[in-house]
DNA sequence: GTCTATACATGGATAGAC
DNA sequence: GTCTATCCATGTATAGAC
């Protein structure tokens, strides 16, 4: 049931594409089937609304969170430097749909994206907390996470100077922090 | 030349309001003239076209930044201090302006939008860097305020528990870090 | 300086052929 | 399952009256 290599799942790429790359204004039906190597209909076929669009991207959502909550559990380096890291690396799945979500979430018209994010959030949250026993640098770690998020959401494709190796100093900055305050 | 209690400021006003709440997309000539109570041939008098909006955007961007340096550069709390917790009052002209912006550069229709977002933010990069000599802190701190803006745009009028209480929290755990670093 | 009327383009969605 | 044709709504922008 999750792993169809069909048209529908590709149609759900390009509107993901469509949505992080030109914005959700851009996402027009046209386009998305365009890209997807459909017609209109052919795509409505398979979603039969833009909102249908929207409900994809949030199931699959919500299982990729999944996976990656898991993958963060048993990270070997520790839940807090691996999903900073994670956070930079804005090639996976994992964030192409994160990504677009963001996007629709503030676009106003997609309330179920924006609790999806909400979910996500909430996961890590829980997470993190495990780690980090001081709530101050949990919150702050979850910043930073969004941070990151917000600065390759804003400018697509564009290298803002937090660069993979710049983060391994902040991560390191934010490893300080906690064991300072761990006593 | 900046002072004008104009049908143009006000309806400037109203742009900004319509796509913070209801996003870009929401933000049409109509809306925005019916909120302004001017009509829509009213509206494009002062402003020629939509574009014409979002570069009045910009340019009041331009000029509030300049004052919200000013302010920051001599506050007496210290600059980074002062920095964030301004990042969480998300109900200043400034910041109007500056979450309008961001909606407007996330709709990756307006390059203007996203390049004064980057002016703005590379006027905070280095006046931080005047109170911050560790680079790998100074940075944490960039991505903390934006993690907070992020947080405030993506959830309009959610209280989602970064309320002004607990960002003090954060601050102190920032300020330890800087004390921790600055030898 | 502000309004009404209207032209024009585009996007979402339906109907029905293949 | 995918396509074409078409309808309808909405948004930007222009023209011209007041």
């Amino acid at each position: 049931m999750a792993q169809k290599p069909t048209a529908k799942a590709s149609i759900l790429d390009a509107y993901e594409r469509a949505v992080i790359e030109n914005g959700e204004r851009a996402a027009t039906l046209e386009a998305v089937a365009a890209d997807a190597g459909v017609s209109k209909g052919g795509l409505l076929y398979h979603f039969g609304s833009k909102n249908d669009l929207v409900a994809g991207l949030v199931e699959r959502m919500d299982e990729l969170a999944e996976a990656d909550l898991g993958a963060l559990r048993v990270a070997p380096e520790g839940i807090v430097r691996r999903f900073i890291r994670s956070s930079v690396d804005v090639d996976t799945t994992f964030d192409h749909t994160y990504i677009a979500l963001t996007r629709l979430a503030q676009s106003g018209l997609h309330p179920e994206a924006t609790d999806a994010l909400t979910r996500v959030e909430s996961g890590w949250r829980d997470l993190i907390a495990t780690e980090v026993s001081d709530p101050a640098v949990a919150r702050l770690v979850l910043l930073v996470s969004d941070g990151l998020y917000y600065n390759s959401a804003l400018w697509p494709g564009v290298e803002r100077g937090t660069g993979t190796d710049e983060v391994e100093g902040v991560i390191n900055a934010l490893d300080d922090l906690i064991r300072a305050r761990s006593h």
